[in-house]
DNA sequence: TTAATATATGAATATTGCTTCATATATTAA
DNA sequence: TTAATATATGAAGCAATATTCATATATTAA
């Protein structure tokens, strides 16, 4: 796989899960925090905090910090660049179907 | 989760997986029949036609089959689908994290 | 109608990686 | 400086799902 290949697939792994899907899902109507998080998501704090993490070092959110508190906001650029990328590899190519086929390889 | 947020989940769940990823990004760019999928992308072919019924049975390709060839592609109208669900539920919103900010439920 | 090729499928096993548990750290208030 | 609150993290257990194995079906050629 190309670069670009294992960016995309890392970044649809991340969304994969179902915890992480639905933190994603509600970070992208705004940054919140923590606490409100995991009771508005009804996921525990340790096991939230657990995909915040990979979320983070993944850099697809962004972390701001006052005081104990740690407000979470999706990383707008990271999420550019994976649909810029999506779009080369899987957007509808003009190639069409039929004059593509083949059957090189089968015996 | 809404009836959009559980179809995109369900399409982000397909491509997670890395043989099944690999098969997409082949067939996205045009059709192609098992057998030589199974030597381009080395999966053994039991193995690929499991995931190309997984991938079928939830509608993200369809088949062709001319005698004992079965050729298969994208449905396209499918990844259309969900790159416009997509769009309306990730796309960078008009709402800015700063306004939307708030530490409700937190003791 | 037998053999060969292409593909499909059910069940068992293996593996990935998610969740839980116990605990640590850091900040603020009393 | 002690208690309370918010968040983070390592390790172990566990569940979801991917892979393998054995085998079935369907088409074509001999």
């Amino acid at each position: 796989m190309t670069k670009n290949e294992e960016k995309l697939h890392k970044y649809v792994k991340l969304l994969a899960d179902k915890n992480r899907y639905k933190i994603i899902l509600s970070l992208a109507k705004g940054e919140e925090c923590v606490c409100f998080l995991s009771e508005k998501l009804k996921i525990e704090q340790t096991l939230l905090s657990h995909h915040l993490r990979i979320l983070r070092e993944e850099k697809m959110i962004k972390v701001r910090k006052t005081g104990t508190w740690a407000y979470y906001s999706l990383d707008r650029e990271k999420f550019a660049e994976m649909e810029k990328i999506y779009k080369e590899l899987l957007s509808a190519k003009n190639i069409s179907d039929e004059e593509h086929s083949h059957n090189k390889a089968c015996k």
